[in-house]
DNA sequence: ATAGGGTTAG
């Protein structure tokens, strides 16, 4: 471009720095961006954007934050885009507070959060497992009339899902399909993962029904996911049932699928014959493949004394 | 042109 004599603009500013920072070099992007300066090019909103989007990404929080400085003393407009970023580079760090108050900093200087900004600090709140925080931003964004998408629920449901609280989650998707928010195959997937513990396959039912009801077709994964929460559950009975619907649905099983229905035999931890006998009948039944059980046990690593079982 | 998320075994 220089030898053709062309300028830089806006947009070969922000792709350069960006592919910088998505491959982990910081200096090519510092230099990057002085030679530019030096140049006379002036940064505007999206090259500096870019640059804060590098160093908060990668955890350099103190550069983001002079990139902020140098952006408002050359003042350059900040957006939202802007804020956005630095709120990721705050909670990166851990600092999740500070990521809300540049939440409200922001709103005071005329630019309104919108969903990825909350979105960012639940998220961040909820994998540090506060549920706490993670529902009060989430009920602020609610009250100031921000509207939630599929990554703001994605985020609650997962907090929620760290916690075990199925009720709680069920609640969410009612609210998510109220505000016409459709659930997708990986929200189904993080409902079905909580329900772990002896007594919760009502809840593995109950999703279950809620996916019948919002028309959403299971796919592979989803049959897998289901096996191993019935699994978890210690259902074996649902276990078999959602094998049989998985092959009549014309799905093919897989390493997984094996390794999910060993595991279901291996949780019950008393190897005697009876189990034994009853678990080669219904998988015989089944038509499961030893053979491919057994890879699967290979495979998944399955302690030997399980493969003894066969 | 730049910003946020979730996925099955153990």
């Amino acid at each position: 471009m220089k030898s053709k004599g062309l300028e830089f603009d806006e947009f070969t500013c922000s792709t350069v720095i960006s592919a910088c920072g998505r491959e982990g070099m910081l200096d090519e992007a510092r230099k990057f961006f002085a030679d530019l300066k030096l140049s006379g090019y002036r940064p505007g909103t999206v090259t500096y954007n870019s640059m804060i989007q590098v160093f908060g990404k990668s955890g350099v929080y103190v550069e983001a934050l002079n990139i902020l400085k140098e952006m408002k003393d050359n003042h350059c407009v900040l957006d939202v885009v802007t804020y956005n970023e630095v709120v990721a580079a705050y909670v990166r760090v851990g600092f999740h507070d500070e990521g809300v108050a540049v939440i409200h900093t922001m709103a005071s200087r005329g630019v309104t959060p919108n969903a990825i900004t909350y979105t960012t600090v639940i998220n961040a709140y909820g994998k540090a497992r506060n549920e706490d925080k993670t529902l009060k931003v989430f009920g602020q964004m609610k009250e100031l009339g921000c509207v939630s998408n599929v990554r703001t629920y994605s985020s609650v449901l997962a907090m929620l899902g760290k916690r075990s609280r199925p009720e709680d989650m069920i609640n969410i998707l009612h609210d998510m399909k109220l505000n016409g928010c459709l659930p997708e195959h990986a929200t189904w997937n993080t409902m079905l993962v909580v329900c772990g513990e002896e007594g919760k396959q009502k809840y593995v039912n109950q999703v279950l029904r809620e996916m019948k009801i919002s028309r959403y077709e299971p796919n592979k994964d989803t049959f897998n996911t289901l096996i191993s929460a019935y699994g978890r559950c210690g259902y074996e009975v649902d276990v078999a049932k959602m094998y049989g619907e998985m092959i009549m649905v014309g799905f093919t099983p897989c390493i997984t699928t094996y390794s999910a229905l060993l595991n279901t035999l291996a949780r019950r931890g008393d190897w005697n014959f009876h189990n034994k006998s009853y678990f080669l009948l219904v998988f015989q039944a089944l038509d499961v493949p030893m053979d491919r059980l057994v890879e699967a046990a290979d495979s998944a690593s399955v302690c030997s004394s399980f493969l003894f079982l066969f």
